[in-house]
DNA sequence: ATAGACTCTATAGTTGCTATAGGATCAAGC
DNA sequence: GCTTGATCCTATAGCAACTATAGAGTCTAT
């Protein structure tokens, strides 16, 4: 199949399947005669993987890291465990951060008694502290 | 005051000052003889107000907006509230997606009993379905 | 006079894409 | 055989909000 069917198969972008395959994140693909990339069954479980690790907000750089070690079946596996591990970390902390974020937002959005005019305002009040 | 008082009192740094600056954030402050940034305590507030803004993760954008709205005093805040509601919403839907994030992450991290290879590692197994 | 601390501008790099320009290829219809 | 439109190709630029660097000028102290 070529690129745009990939594409619909998938639900990535052709632009972004080809920039994964500039970033190493896929296998090169055959080409056809007139250069055109041709993928099979198998581009497609690639190119979910990445998707899939994606939705997890897992960076590219740590795919390919993850990409490494799926061909060294007989390591270890404590990286992918501490590289998913850190993932959570990140996300637990990001959560936390947004948690104060909303409630600040929340304290402003109360404090604005829309029909004021600007000088007024209590959020721009409390921006400025 | 110079550049680099400034960067330390506010906790900005130098960069990210003159970034400011030339995104039309900031005033455009005096210059000294050599061409050096000369600041004030008004400076310091300015900087402090889009610090404090960037910090509720407000885009620069947005911030130019109510730059803009400050300076007209008379008008109506609705559209401050409306960009502050806009923001609580985004930090909410952000906070929902990082909450699937870290439930799927959870399961994962549980998958993998470490101490296994690569090859049977749950958490591989996971990402590739 | 010179060393070192600070500042200046301009430019490139970061991340993960998306969008565009300017072309080549291919299948279908006339 | 020729054209039209859909698809594909590469290369490059743009996004957001910075950060980092190069190469130069300025200021202060010795």
């Amino acid at each position: 199949m070529k690129i745009g069917q990939l594409s619909k198969v998938s639900g990535c972008s052709i632009q972004t399947i080809r920039y994964y395959e500039k970033e190493g994140l896929l296998n090169v693909p055959s080409r056809s005669e007139g250069n055109f990339r041709l993928y099979d069954e198998k581009s497609i479980k690639e190119l979910e993987f990445v998707k899939h690790c994606r939705s997890l907000d897992i960076p590219l750089s740590d795919i390919k890291a993850l990409l490494v070690l799926k061909n060294k079946p007989e390591e270890s596996c404590s990286s992918i465990n501490s590289l998913i591990a850190n993932q959570l970390d990140l996300v637990n902390k990001r959560i936390r951060e947004l948690k104060t974020l909303k409630s600040e937002l929340q304290i402003m959005k109360k404090a604005c008694s829309s029909g004021n005019t600007v000088e007024s305002c209590g959020i721009l009040t409390s921006l400025n502290s």
